[in-house]
Order: structure tokens, then sequence, then C-alpha cells
DNA sequence: TGCGCAATTTTTGTATACGATTTTTCCGTT
DNA sequence: AACGGAAAAATCGTATACAAAAATTGCGCA
């Protein structure tokens, strides 16, 4: 159910620092805290009470999945990835995605549909609730379950890293701010998963991923956070 | 010509920790230490001379790349891929790198066809002068450079971190010891580069990965470290 | 009033110290 | 001699302290 596990088998933050990456990570996978936001290593240590070390080392893990930036002598911020990023992240998705949802596909179990459903489920509650930014996470995790499924572990570990700075991506270039993130898409793949059709789950799975891409809104403009005089300019 | 920067523009780690870093990854990356060796926190620290928070700084990087796995309460070691994930990882290069030759073969310039030209060089001389590790070592560095070509910077960390990983693997599973890692593949790739012929490039690297993949002795057996038993057993 | 420089404050980089866990060693018992 | 357990050593996890760098503030001057 967590919307996105650090974890890759080799780091393991230790102890108290995996737990306050999961936070933070849900936090911004969930738009609590938006691209660009300072995370000051004093703040997070007496936010979750520990020392700086270990809000240091959580920070530091986070800056490896890529969620966040740190940049010397100045601290870390919560990732603004540019333009040219979100097309490539995007590219990648729609190179590795389809391969995984095959593989899903052909490693399908009545157990796993299930799961995939409750995912759905949750999903859809949330946004009817209108949660947005919980439902926008769990649609994140929608797609890692998969990857999960397809029992893929090294491109699990690739996959989470893309799908973690798509949220991001999403948050500031989603093109129709609050409306429908939501897509029959999730439905059509599980159908094609419940016929284990191969095929077919590559081919849905193709398509989401370029429709997402083509939802966001990547024409050049500024590419920076809008200065306070932009933000009150009279026009 | 660094045979392999961790860095990927996020994390950077900071100060001398980078430094260590690079020159631990090339260690490992020439087989100068082998997968399973510990690194011990006060070893690297007094080897490098400085205090553990920046081995450990620099161990963590190490382990997000995958080149390293930290035990809780045990210690970093190099990491020792198992079957499976070799599998994977060559899997994945499959999925990837064949992509990223296409793309390559499109950006290609003179002045990047003059970068691979020298790779190879060195990878020969290195070869010729029977430095194996080197040589090895810079023929991960010569797909490495590719990736940078291709100017996908999100693909080429990917890569980066499956092309270590791969060297950790040719150390544990390569068939022929220290005969021929030396295949003729670079030099056709360049020949493909040169003509900017995009399918060929695409179709030999593809070739290529799948080469290395099935030169690799990866039947079951036992997995685990041979213990000393196994060594000395008369049979 | 607006600009620039300097002092102050804040924040990060690194070193060190101490407690906790694991590993090793050593010794007594069977 | 072999096994088991307790003491000792080594190693990691975390907190704290101090130095260095950056950001902020405030003052003086034009």
């Amino acid at each position: 159910m967590n919307p996105g596990v650090i974890n890759g088998t080799y780091s393991l933050p230790p102890g108290r620092a995996l737990e306050i990456c999961h936070q933070i990570e849900g936090a911004i996978l969930r738009h609590r805290i938006r691209p660009g936001t300072k995370l000051s290593e004093d703040e997070v240590g007496d936010t979750f009470g520990v020392s700086r070390t270990v809000a240091r080392t959580a920070l530091q893990a986070l800056a490896h999945g890529g969620l966040v930036t740190i940049e010397r002598n100045r601290g870390a911020f919560v990732s603004r990835p540019t333009i040219r990023e979100a097309h490539e992240v995007f590219e990648a998705r729609t190179l590795i995605e389809p391969r995984i949802a095959r593989m899903a596909a052909k490693a399908m179990t009545d157990e796993a549909l299930g799961r995939l459903q409750r995912h759905i489920d949750a999903e859809h509650d949330a946004f009817a609730k209108g949660e947005m930014g919980l439902a926008l996470s769990l649609s994140g995790a929608f797609h890692l379950a998969i990857a999960e499924i397809a029992d893929q572990k090294v491109l699990t570990q690739i996959l989470h890293s893309l799908v973690s700075r798509s949220s991001l991506i999403i948050a500031l270039y989603w093109k129709r701010p609050d409306t429908a993130c939501e897509s029959h898409s999730h439905h059509a793949l599980l159908d094609a998963f419940l016929r284990r059709d191969q095929s077919a789950a590559e081919e849905i799975m193709n398509s989401h991923i370029v429709d997402l891409h083509s939802g966001l809104d990547l024409i050049d403009r500024d590419e920076n956070e809008p200065s306070l005089a932009d933000v009150f300019a009279t026009s």
C-alpha cells in the first residue's frame, strides 16, 4: 500500500532514515510538498525527532532516487524537473513499461489480479473524495505494482524512480490543473491482464504512457519558478 | 576518461565523498577489488584520510548505484549480484541499449566519433598490455560514452548503474577467465555510427549485448561464495 | 530613496564521541 | 578434543560540536 517504497535491495537507509524517506516521499507524491520546496536538515530532523545525521541520510537517499536535489553548500530541495527531463522521463517509460506490462501479463496470477483490482478501487475512492494528490500517488503505485508482478527487480527499481519523477513532472506541467487525471486506461489494462493477453497489455500500456506524456504542457516558456514580481504583475 | 562518474545530476556527494566514490568505483570496475569484499567505514576513512562520516556518505552513494551492498549493523560489501540479477541486468540492457545506439547514431557528430575512436584505442592498448581489468572498465566506459552522445541524461544514468553491475557480474560469472573479452563489436558499432546508420547501430548493439549475456556462465550451481570446505574438497 | 558593503545569522560539511549490535576470542565444561 | 557460552573486540547507528560556506540583515553613504 505504500505509494512508493524507496528501497531497491541495495541501500536500505538504516533505521529511522528509511521511515523518514517513506514519509517525505509520500508527501511529495501526494503533492503535499511542492517541487522546489526547501528541505533543510534541521527542519527535517526536528520534524521527525532525529538528529541531522539521520535527516541527512534520508535526504541523500531521496536524492539518489531523483525526488530531491542537493546543491552543494545550499541544501536539499524537492526536485523541479526541467521540460527536457520531463520528455526524457516519459520517453524512458514508453520504452520500459510496455515490456513490463507484457511480462506482467505472462506472470499474472489470480491473487495478483486481486491486488491490482484493490489498487484501482482505492484510486477510484480517493478520486471520488476529491483527494487528488492521494489518487495520483495511487495511480503511480499501480504502475509499480505491475512491475512487481512482472517480478523484475532491476526494472522495478528503475521504474520506481521514473514514476516518482513523473509525479513531480505532473505537479509542474499538468495541463488541466485539477480535472480528470482519471483515465480508464487502468481498467483496460486490468482487463488485458485478466485475459492474460500479453500483446494487448503491452499495447495498452504503450498508449497509456503516450497519453500521459501528451497530457503535459511542455512548451518552452519560463522554466523557472515564477518570481514574486511575476506573481503580482498586473496583466 | 573516468571509467564511470557516479554522479547523475541529483546527489553529488559533497566534497571529498565524490572523489572517494570515484576511486572506489574505479577500483571495483577494474576488478582490483573482488565482489564480496568488505569495505568498512573505518578502513575507507583511514585509506582516504577522512572521517567515518565522509566514508559513510561515499559508501551509501555507491550502494544506491548498486556497486555496494549495505547490510544493517554489518557494513558495506562490494555487491555480489545473484544469477537471477545477472539475467535481469542484461535483459534490461538488451531493452535499453539498442535504442540508445539508435539515438546516438542520429545525434552523431564528427567530434563524437573521434571520442569513440579514442575510447576504442585506449581499450585496445590496455588489452595489448594485458591489463584486463582496465580494458574491461574502458569497455564499459565505451557504452556510457555512446549514451552521452545520444544526449539522454535519464537513460544514461540508468545505464550507468547497469554497466557498473555488469562489471561485477562478469567478475563473478565470466566463462573463460582471462581470454578474450575483446570483441570486434565495438569496431562494428563505430562503423555504423560513421555511416550514421541508425538501424545498423541498433541491431549491432542488440546482438552485442546478447553475446555478452550468453558469454556468462549462469547455470544454477552454488550461488554462494564457496566455503573453504568447497575449495579444498578433493574431487 | 536606492545602492553596496559588512556584520550577523542561518545552514551545511566534517570530525568526534558514545551507545548498540555483531563478531570474534577464549575458557570452562562435558 | 569438541562444544557452548561469556567476555572482549570490532563495527555500525546516532547525537553532538565546531568549522566553513552561504544567505540575510542592517547600516552607511551617495
